[in-house]
DNA sequence: TATTCCGATAGTGAC
DNA sequence: GTCACTATCGGAATGAG
């Protein structure tokens, strides 16, 4: 049994009075102008969707996508662009809260859009650097979350458009579809860390994996340093807390399990 | 672990100085000139390939394929096919009587070659008219026998060639790859029966399971009308024979069972 | 046009 | 560039005296 998509979902969460009827599994958090939810497809550990609800002076049409806001008077889309990017901020903050409660240590978060969505509403992507998670599949989602092949737009970035000289702003707003298409299908799996090729999908999650690994190593290193030049030991009651005994708390920013459960796990345990 | 492909396995058989040293499981039987194995692969509910024996005046390499012994003298060509068509006709009753005592009724059977092979020795196919196999998987291997596509070459037509002007003769004997390659693939999946198109592989393996469906019931009725017609009741005694009472030689010229379990039973019990 | 295995690719259906 | 399902297509390996 498959779940209906409803290409239109977040204009529908985008146009409610009260957010907060949503269930918690779809809500994580508000605010006057955006909404954050769980992406129910996640491609990294950690993957929001952050979404500017519909408010005057913006219609429904206006948050289409970011090309239909991109045509909206040049200071209204900023204006919303600037409320994502605050509520993102925001989620950057709990995420990196949940990644030190989790993990033990933070990691880069990414925050950006696609220029081409299938989805009829505007969402800007909060997602962790690391690109590991069952859900990610195919070519066309890697490299639609790859942070230097130009597909994923960084907030940021697009922000500094407006910036720019009109000539430019002008040339950037365009989003041609056509080419943003292509490189999607035409680019080769490249590691966004290490830049290494890898020849297919089952491999490139391996390698990711693995980068993840070293990532964990690397970083419990550094804490062990750090641990030994501060003399403060590590609480050893915190680091027995197992899976079933962690409060419930702790995984609320994390995919629920249970479905791809045969690819990698994703286990706080590559810490151990 | 997968059974070692040996392309060249045919030419081995036919330069066997004494076939009967090729156990029963592959040899159904032999002539001065020519071999008949049992094809691994049946592609029919019969299927078995007649092999012309390496002796003078050819050698293996005159007898690599269908194109190279069409260039070899014409006569000697001939003479080939002319042997290689009196084996087929010994193993067409071979397969007539087997399917008398299997499915009480007879079908049509084809003889011919494929213009463009990867096995290195050339074999004449003889096959009964179903096509009707679990073996039978692809586009690929459906279109290559298809009786009408143009792809599967009939050893009548091949005789014919020999016979009419010598500027026929030369322009079919040429045998151009590239245009029979693209037979296979750009074709559509038709029924070689009534025509019709299937929009996929296993589709067109239901349409062919409910042809030979109803070819058993067609012939059933037709048995029953001859027996009404004589009032020689068909013995119940033999009407009420199961396979496990079946004695051995029954099932000798049909594919052993055991692979390709979930695809569509191949079974006598259509008949009842 | 050997098979089989693996993976990428293409089309569809979902309400 | 929604997902998930089915099927097709495409390359590579296969063996080993």
């Amino acid at each position: 049994m498959t779940s209906a998509p409803n290409l239109a979902i977040f204009r529908s969460y985008a146009s409610k009075p009260n957010p907060i009827t949503l269930p918690p599994s779809i809500l994580l958090s508000h605010s006057e102008t955006c909404l954050t939810v769980f992406d129910a497809f996640p491609k990294s550990i950690f993957h929001f969707l952050v979404i500017p609800r519909i408010q005057p002076p913006l219609s429904a049409r206006h948050l289409t996508d970011l090309r239909s806001l991109l045509r909206c008077e040049k200071s209204t889309a900023r204006k919303v662009l600037m409320n994502l990017n605050e509520e993102a901020n925001n989620v950057k903050k709990m995420i990196e809260e949940e990644m030190m409660k989790m993990y033990k240590f933070k990691w880069e978060i990414w925050m950006g859009f696609h220029p081409i969505s299938s989805m009829e509403h505007l969402h800007l992507h909060v997602l962790s650097a690391d690109l590991y998670s069952p859900k990610m599949k195919s070519k066309k989602h890697y490299n639609s979350f790859h942070p230097s092949l130009g597909f994923f737009l960084h907030l940021k970035d697009v922000l500094s458009w407006f910036d720019a000289v009109p000539s430019y702003y002008q040339r950037m707003i365009k989003l041609d579809a056509s080419q943003y298409q292509s490189l999607l299908k035409d680019g080769d799996l490249c590691c966004w860390q290490c830049d290494r090729a890898l020849e297919s999908m089952p491999k490139l999650k391996a390698h990711l994996q693995d980068e993840f690994g070293k990532l964990t190593t690397r970083e419990k290193a550094k804490s062990e340093r750090k641990r030994k030049r501060t003399d403060v030991p590590v609480s050893s009651v915190q680091a027995m807390v197992t899976d079933d005994e962690r409060p419930e708390k702790v995984a609320r920013l994390t995919p629920s399990r249970g479905d791809d459960s045969s690819d990698p796990t994703l286990d706080v345990d590559l810490l151990s």
